[in-house]
DNA sequence: AGTAATATACGTGCATGAATGTATGTAAAG
DNA sequence: CTTTACATACATTCATGCACGTATATTACT
């Protein structure tokens, strides 16, 4: 066929990426050939040979479109260039966020799903392996750097250290992640409002305060504000 | 070569079991040949479709030999044949023990990861995606029923309920597994540790109880007596 | 107990198909 | 006229599944 204007160009690229999320996600990366990925996209292997360099390559362009906005926020938070929010705060309203952004915006959803479960994901040394574990060392620390700010603000409650409350907020989003990326559209909104409602209970849990003056001066913890159902 | 006796062709079923494992870990279950898993067995190609239909099936059996023990007791647990305990504590108790028992068995180290993070599940209504998904919505309605009981014996802390409660335990459960089963053997050990210390604060968190006589009648939660380390 | 018959537990070789990568063709844009 | 943005055609690789070979264990029979 004929040469195309280097819009008409672009937008292919961006049909072979959606086709190729599609493709992936339904037949999983390593069974999905690239001629199935090229139907789907209404083209053929020579257009995507053109763009890209192989599967490979076309996989990474892929996951580089769907990075998270609240990851910059984080930086910020972790770095202490915001200091007119509570860090946990932040945090809780970051989390929510992006796991409202991954289950709902569809384009996301999909990659993600890739990444969680449609990948096989090579030997150890792969560099998509290392990137994948830089990324979730990175984003670890990030977090265990907003939980030290908001222990030395005093609002970690007693008995958690940065370090645990970390372990436990990223746990905790991981897997809600992958819990929900496996199902189907249906059951995502019920889904996402009992993960967002056990998460607000989990950080409210986090944040709770300490008073050593209450309780005759043993101290207790202040009771949560959330609507307590007590049978 | 000769025909071996019963015993010699169970040794071979269960060393080509064996190096499945290590085979499809380390090249992925997609990319692995069976020709590398007979090699790495030091059988033939042969000696693994005597045994198994193929790889499909091959794969199935290797799954089928690393369920959990724990998953018994959370049974009983959760259909009250078990009395003489707290829930929560028994519920705590095994977690510890399937999450140590799959970081520390190697043999249900490498078939984890590779359910985990070396399979690509085809597509969403295949047998193997199907099961995994029925799985787990019966380990969560497990552990649903299981905080239910300790919210009926008043031991799970306000704020709380069975949902969220579940919601939280389940995904930190399944993060931890999965954030693990990425490192190398020389990080695991300290990692569990973490993990460990941080599924201790939050089941401690959770059996918090509250006491409603305290704080001049506004009630309290009654401190953790866990060692908390006050900056 | 000895022997023949047969099922078992593999090894070997081959046909098939499928996916990849590349080389080449081609028509319009620049 | 050259480069771009593809389509087409082809060679190569490679895993799968099956057919078939084969030597021994097991069993049936005498």
């Amino acid at each position: 066929m004929a040469r195309r204007t280097k819009e008409d160009a672009e937008k292919t690229r961006q049909q072979i990426l959606d086709a190729a999320a599609a493709a992936f996600d339904a037949e999983g990366v390593a069974a999905c050939a690239l001629e199935h990925v090229a139907r789907l996209a209404g083209v053929t292997r020579g257009a995507i040979y053109w763009h890209f360099k192989n599967k490979s390559d076309l996989l990474d362009a892929m996951l580089e479109r769907v990075r998270l906005p609240q990851e910059q926020v984080m930086q910020d938070l972790a770095a202490g260039r915001i200091t007119d929010r509570r860090p946990l705060d932040l945090f809780h309203e970051s989390s929510r966020d992006a796991l409202s952004m991954i289950v709902n915006d569809e384009r996301r959803r999909l990659v993600f799903r890739i990444i969680f479960t449609r990948i096989d994901q090579g030997h150890d040394h792969s560099p998509l392996h290392e990137r994948q574990q830089a990324d979730r060392v990175h984003f670890m620390t990030l977090i265990r750097q907003i939980m030290a700010r908001a222990a030395t603000a005093g609002d970690l409650a007693p008995g958690w250290t940065p370090e645990t409350a970390m372990r436990v907020a990223h746990a905790m989003f991981h897997g809600a992640v992958s819990d929900m990326l496996v199902l189907d559209e249906s059951q995502l909104a019920g889904e996402l409002a009992l993960y967002l409602e056990a998460a607000d209970t989990l950080m409210h849990t986090l944040g709770s305060r300490y008073d050593p003056s209450l309780n005759g001066g043993q101290g207790c913890l202040l009771r949560p504000a959330l609507p307590v159902d007590e049978g």
